[in-house]
DNA sequence: TCAAGCTTGATGCAGATGCATCTATTGCCT
DNA sequence: AGGCAATAGATGCATCTGCATCAAGCTTGA
């Protein structure tokens, strides 16, 4: 709660718990989705949030919002969607700029085999560690360290 | 607590703050030193082992162990380093296959350095945000979380 | 109305990562 | 000893990321 430039020990603790355990987890949900040929999690965010968004789809910038994926990330993982036919890119009526991606049916596919393996290695690795009460916690906790806009 | 394989909204709820959160943490801290022209935070953490390793420095194996890289990661990260002057390898007597790696005095000035800006940072985006009770809590929580291992 | 500047999205290039595999050395087991 | 497996570390290759920059389309203001 200090300003000084020097952090308190139980910041520095909570900040390398912090990196290791989510870089840990991470790695093991990415291993289950890849021991059973599914594609990696980057894919699942945005198919996600393209399920989510319907037939409207979304414009990619808007894709770069929700997600924290750099632009030409996003350019160039919806290229890889495209191309796998997980996604469609429609050019968008009043803007001959911008296209709408707008999630296919195989996307859709995609996105329910990867949650059943994303989903139970969330269940196993959180879920079955700690209390309803304490994911609050947690969650509430670390919802303090945002930065600035967010709101997931 | 369950051991269904769906996981609770708590559990998918804290499972995606924790890695949304932890991903902007560490690109802001990735983004400080770049700012300030030091090194990427990867350089950070094997100082920082080597640092309190000693003179007797570490083998590689051992690095892999403390930090989260991977084999071939280390091996390149290292030859990096060394190729910049901030570790040094040595053969090591008693194991002809090994090696010790040694920081060197530029070494252990660029992790003070690397500190003077990183520690900052975890000051600012943790420290200012939470009290060090909560951040007690915190680490705690996500201590729960790790994998076998580790220690830290 | 048209030039300057902004926004949207793509891309060339350098460097980093992931994967599999390779070499060298050591340790073990018979 | 002699061979076989395990360990330590490096590396070729494909992919991915990060950075800078680009082209195309839009918007604004004089």
């Amino acid at each position: 709660m200090t300003e000084k430039t020097a952090p308190a020990p139980e910041a520095i603790k909570a900040w390398a718990r912090l990196m290791r355990v989510s870089r840990q987890l991470m790695e093991s949900a990415e291993e289950a989705l890849k021991a059973d040929g599914l594609p990696p999690l980057a894919w699942y965010d945005v198919l996600h949030e393209l399920a989510e968004a319907g037939e409207g789809g979304l414009r990619p910038f808007q894709l770069i919002e929700r997600t924290l994926f750099a632009q030409y990330n996003i350019s160039r993982l919806l290229a890889r969607l495209e191309a796998d036919g997980q996604v469609e890119k429609l050019p968008v009526a009043d803007d001959g700029r911008g296209q709408t991606i707008r999630i296919t049916a195989k996307g859709r596919g995609t996105r329910r085999d990867m949650w059943a393996v994303y989903g139970r290695s969330i269940a196993e690795l959180v879920g079955a560690k700690l209390s309803a009460d304490e994911l609050t916690m947690v969650s509430a906790l670390l919802g303090r360290l945002r930065q600035p806009p967010a709101s997931n």
